[in-house]
DNA sequence: TGTACATCAGTGAACGCGCGTTCACTGATGTAC
DNA sequence: TGTACATCAGTGAACGCGCGTTCACTGATGTAC
């Protein structure tokens, strides 16, 4: 019977990566040492090498698996649905619950999005234009989006996925604090809400003077 | 004649926080070394504590430089200013010419603002509180405010200055390509005029169904 | 099923290295008279 | 203006420490027959 080794292999490599999930709690992944992460598992510093071949390795699957449950996370938005408040609602929502249940990898994404390791950076980077990439088709594909230009439909993706950003880590700040996290969510809200009012009544040329 | 040593002793602190700016372009502050500031200056590793206690003190000395510039640069912004669309052009433009200008403070405060140490975090947040105050403050002085929740004016100011932030990383990113850096410049135009279409057409309430 | 050999995840000791911090010092600048 | 003493920014040597990485090893798992 083979796979029984590969399967404890496995689970180590996992409880490196958990290990140094919770350690990064409290520092930036180019301040984690070695010794460190094999310590908090409880193994030989030597072992670290059988899975990783430095830590930023680590720290590149380590966004990996951030991002996992994320994308899953939006597949469950009815996309189709017709209502953009509730769409709006729903979300944030499903934003908030998740940045809740993972915290820690949230809070590790926005530690390193501009850290100072470069592959990292990177590989968040491309995660990230994966996210605009997405949100951009099913945009254009929405009633009331066809005669929008492309790359203005491109603009408003980027505008809502970082805007996303800012609220997931406005969200992260406010925890172990529920009033502050819950007015962290509204606030969200109601700016996706004022992006979306932007978004009705576009145009692609300057609006005469409104007097901002 | 007095002065003269303190002046010496000025210019001293500035070149450690001169060096440390440098070496901040590609490594964060957690993992940056006393030593290593030093030799960049060239100077006895000894002599740093007669400047600052630790690094940490360094670093909060350095978000206070990044700032200052800044605060001035939007004090130049016509406020008063009745053309909206006018008015955000220039905003843009003063945001990507400062950030051209002052890259290395862009680039340091973006990767220590959710960085590994809390202190120097507090500090940015702080400095960024109060330019969501001050935006606050003068939209809601602007006409066609006058009856806005101030809560709702609150909420409007952050998402700019989030958007502003996005916009200069985006920017510095693009650093060293000049078309992709104009591209980044007018994509942060459209989207600071989105939101503008968004509060000219905002309602406390959500609006009927317009279907995004 | 049993045996003999191969693989390889994890061990533990060892290494050289650069780090932060301390300390007594030096010599230019500042002050009192 | 000149002299004697005080201050203090910067020096250079020394320290103990934890780091990343290497290496020969061990023993459980896997494979061939």
């Amino acid at each position: 019977m083979t796979g029984l080794r590969q399967a404890q292999k496995e689970r180590t490599r996992q409880a490196l990566l958990d290990a140094a999930l919770r350690l990064l709690e409290h520092q930036s992944l180019s301040t984690l040492g070695i010794r460190e992460v094999t310590r908090e598992v409880g193994m030989a510093p030597a072992a670290f090498y059988r899975h990783f071949g430095d830590i930023e390795e680590l720290g590149v699957a380590l966004v990996e698996q951030s991002f996992e449950s994320l994308r899953f996370a939006f597949d469950d938005l009815g996309v189709a649905q017709a209502d953009s408040d509730l769409l709006m609602r729903q979300a944030v929502d499903v934003l908030a619950g998740h940045v809740r249940r993972h915290a820690a990898h949230f809070r590790f994404l926005a530690r390193e999005r501009y850290g100072g390791l470069a592959v990292v950076r990177r590989a968040i980077h491309e995660q990230l234009r994966w996210f605009a990439d997405r949100l951009s088709g099913e945009l254009a594909a929405r009633p009331g989006m066809e005669r929008w230009d492309p790359g203005d439909v491109r603009m408003l993706a980027e505008l809502i996925v970082n805007h996303l950003i800012s609220a997931a880590t406005a969200i992260l700040e406010a925890e172990q604090d529920p009033p502050s996290e819950q007015r962290a969510v509204y606030t969200a809200y109601l700016q996706l809400r004022l992006i979306s009012v932007g978004r009705s009544h576009w145009t692609d040329q300057p609006q005469s003077d409104r007097s901002l």
